[in-house]
DNA sequence: GTCTATAGATTGATAGAC
DNA sequence: GTCTATCAATCTATAGAC
């Protein structure tokens, strides 16, 4: 018997059941407000985080791309210079959002500490869910990025990181907080939004803000604050 | 200019600055107490984990399996059919490794189920931070595995997510612990556990005990628990 | 049970016409 | 900026000697 074909193949074809329309409208809504990146770039940015997320950087090929963005396999390369380009921009453009989201709220309204920490896991974990593809490029992607972009992308979590923790402290500090360890608590809430990004189903019963909601509640719960 | 090689073999080669033979240690001991897995298969379940965990599935090619057990790249095949029967193996023997874990954590001492959920959030996180390969594949590598194989993966993770669920609702029945929603709560404890699989380093400052010690009292203040 | 050699398919990327 | 055609490298898996 010859060699079988790989068995690569058998996963391809983005799954029509899980309302992949909503997906792809969430995934186009996720880089809409980007007037710098051009129509053709974003189809295919669209496509990626598609095939990115659903199978992997590796398991994905130029031709899912190039396809998948209404192109022939070779047009691809008119927009971007190779498959891992491809990647950079779409895991760049993810993370900016995200640390946009997180500026936005930890400047939002409050009042204190407390109350915006509580905006914020409601906020980064909806984020999470209702853009769970692209959430889950960023999130599980990080190891397929070439050295110089897993520095800037590393470089935008670690900015993430310091503002949350920036935040517990300031809560701790006026005692509207209480947990021995500011640092491991904020790893811990920031983790509680980010494995959203695993499990999280659009087809399933919670909408992301209510899933926001209930883990917004749990964590003030575990950060001690009066009113959980 | 010819086309470049393929950028996948760039990042080849498993690491040696973050304690390898560490890792290859905790890999080992991890599948130790498996007494009908023969030797070699053994040495090629321990490689499989070091480069799906490192890389990715789809990233890891057969001869990484073969010469990392000490084979020929052919030599793969007299032990595994093929590349995906040794993912099937890796995630089957991981995930069956967890649930012993749970079942057993969860059948001792107590007392109450509050002190047994405690006792089960410190040895599922220190489990996921000391085989940190190994809970990378469990965890990661679920997209990667045939459909057959994903099903038996898939009642085993439903089975631990209803024994843990069980005992949060023993928690609240009886008074010890406190949630709006014992199921949403137990996702986000595991969840909190499942995700150091993603971000533990061994090199770090923090033991796998010390990080499950904290998140043991995270989660039983997450949780209402009285002693918290 | 191990090896060397290789088949057969797929991949990322390029060449060049339009 | 799009296409068709194709290259060279790489992949999974098999064949067959020892």
């Amino acid at each position: 018997m010859p060699a079988a074909p790989h068995p690569r193949r058998a996963a391809r074809g983005v799954p029509r059941d899980t309302a992949s329309r909503g997906h792809r409208a969430d995934v186009a809504e996720a880089f809409a407000d980007l007037p710098d990146v051009p129509e053709t770039q974003r189809r295919v940015l669209v496509a990626a985080i598609e095939a990115f997320a659903a199978r992997g950087y590796h398991a994905t090929t130029t031709r899912d791309l190039a396809v998948g963005a209404g192109l022939s396999p070779a047009g691809l390369y008119v927009h971007f210079a190779s498959k891992q380009a491809v990647l950079a921009r779409a895991s760049l453009l993810g993370h900016e959002a995200a640390v946009r989201l997180v500026e936005q709220t930890l400047a939002g309204a409050g009042p204190g500490p407390a109350a915006r920490v509580g905006d914020l896991v409601r906020t980064f974990t909806a984020w999470h869910a209702r853009h769970v593809l692209v959430a889950r490029v960023v999130q599980y992607e990080l190891a397929a990025l070439a050295p110089a972009e897993l520095e800037q992308v590393v470089a935008l979590r670690r900015h993430i990181e310091q503002l949350v923790e920036a935040e517990v402290r300031r809560g701790v500090a006026d005692g509207s907080l209480r947990t021995e360890s500011p640092h491991d608590a904020t790893r811990a809430l920031l983790s509680l939004c980010i494995d959203v990004a695993r499990w999280y189903d659009p087809a399933g019963e919670q909408s992301p803000d209510d899933v926001g909601e209930r883990y917004g509640r749990l964590v003030l719960r575990m950060l001690g604050a009066h009113d959980a």
